[in-house]
DNA sequence: TATGAATGAGCGTTCATTCAT
DNA sequence: CATGAATGAACGCTCATTCAT
């Protein structure tokens, strides 16, 4: 292939799609083993290319978990904003986006070194709705850890695997943590 | 240039620094981060001599792994050989493992690849024992992802950093899964 | 995404800002740790610009050098027209060259690979104006070497640091090589 | 070729020999263009041996220097040390220096960034010789400046081609330096 | 005349692994 | 049992240069 521009090339959108294939492969076989040369493969353009739109690996992987972690910020704040909604209605829009966003989600929740950040964020965020409501002072914090889990954990196994809508999945976690009269007759 | 036996060496010994050396710096640092170098740094061994216990770094992570499963399971049959163990007393021996082998649990359940078949496993062992019980059937499922995904966020964050014992914990988890009337009075 | 001809761009401009950007920088920096990128950034203008004007990087390098090389010529040559220019003013002009034209002397006389050249040819000169002298005969090439030597330092050390105007450098020059009864009383 | 240690293999030797390799090679052509690849093709091991000896191609070319310096520096402080040494005897010593390591005087002295440090300790030495001498005051300064130029380029072009030894290229310099009167007959 | 977009070729460096002793 | 010395195989990144517009 000889150098130079290449016909009909557009630079937003190499960038676009050097940015969705590191997306796909940093989800699926983590930070370690996807290699520059994996994207680029995978976007059907050169290495020198990546450095282009890119500052280095590192840097495009941040990128991605900055945007994962501003877009979660921005879904929890609509929610502020439009007072009232039940905190149903917020865990449902964040298994929304998960469901549309679901390699991003992949890298931002479960790959990141930073991930812990996005957690605590969301866990702050669950108090904060909690102590408007009625629960047991002292439990107000392992509560929404516990919560937090079971979504990481049910995102994993039942969203992201199409198993269960965004909505159906609300459902069931708020009937598990909220309404668990008729769902357990202990021994 | 000394070469040969160290005085006073001993083979077994130098296999099970090694293996500690590398638990505590693959729970750490993570598996792609750990150098073999860094490893025998911390054994205050050369690296031909991790060879000589290690087929490869790969195959001592897996060892590793194994053994975090191999545990595991033997906890898990216990109870089922002493019949009519209750479900907290399982979780809680669990979390006693956990906090008695922290690096390891953190190697094991959040770094291998190959973690999702442990939680398989546990989740499999809890929907066996809640069978047992009248919990409805559809949820048995999804009910024991969540109890594993609320077990794994509050290992991380109250067991691992010593905020709270087995003990404590297994109560919190059950009255969050099954003693619910008295937590929340919704609105 | 505009592209084409800027309003107002004028070519023989863009070339002349480029050759003394490239000056600039070369001088500077040093050849290799120049880069095409700093001269265009430095000139405002892209790249593919820089080879509008010029065949290489190296081929620039290599255009200074010959200007250098060819002023030092032409300032040799002018002065075995007018005959019985006093030497000392030959070095006196060669001075005052290097004093207008700082950046290209640093290239030409220390960072060109070739600018051994250009020394020869001064050092050829000098010999050809001693010889009408009755300096010793086996003396006159080292002798020669010696005061070019003392010119390269006094250059750089003076000159180009404004510490002296090329006149009182040129009489310094020879008071040190032609008038030594006064300068040194030996022990 | 096979992995692991060579047969009679030997650490110090490796690294002298790299050592050795480097130099030629630095000073031959210079620090950008000569390439890791370079070094280790001449001493006759491959890349990764090169970093077991040196830190890096830049830390490399460091020690060479700093070598060069060192060594420099004991020179001169032996002269200091055996009081009344006379200036020619220091000088001879200092070009007995760079005969006897050509290579490493060209790296030291021509081609590093930092052989402006070693010049001025140079200049400062002759100035600190120079001082308990009638020398008229006001020159010193430029007269070691001018002496040093001389050294350097006849070093260069006499001493580093075999055309001089050192005890002669100091005589000659001196005869150019102190003691003049009968060696130019003024027009 | 000038630019946006791209690449060939290579460089310094790292790391798990393996011989020879 | 243990080590000193070495290497195969990549990998991230850079830079001069060039095509298409």
């Amino acid at each position: 292939m000889a150098r130079g521009r290449k016909v009909n090339s557009n630079g937003e959108k190499s960038k676009q799609l050097l940015r969705e294939k590191a997306i796909e492969l940093f989800s699926t076989n983590g930070y370690y083993q996807t290699k520059i040369s994996d994207i680029v493969k995978a976007a059907q353009v050169t290495q020198p290319t990546f450095y282009l739109y890119f500052e280095s690996k590192e840097s495009l992987f941040q990128d991605l978990n900055q945007q994962f972690q501003q877009d979660l910020l921005n879904i929890l704040d609509e929610q502020f904003h439009q007072q009232d909604t039940p905190f149903q209605k917020v865990v449902e829009n964040l298994l929304h986006y998960f469901t549309a966003n679901p390699m991003l989600t992949k890298i931002g929740l479960y790959q990141s070194e930073e991930s812990y950040l996005v957690k605590e964020k969301l866990v702050s965020k669950f108090e904060e709705i909690l102590e408007g409501q009625n629960l047991q002072r002292i439990n107000i914090h392992m509560f929404s850890q516990s919560l937090l889990g079971s979504i990481l954990r049910l995102t994993n196994t039942f969203l992201l695997t199409n198993k269960k809508s965004p909505k159906e999945l609300a459902e069931d976690l708020f009937s598990i943590y909220f309404a668990k009269e008729d769902m357990l007759v202990t021994t």
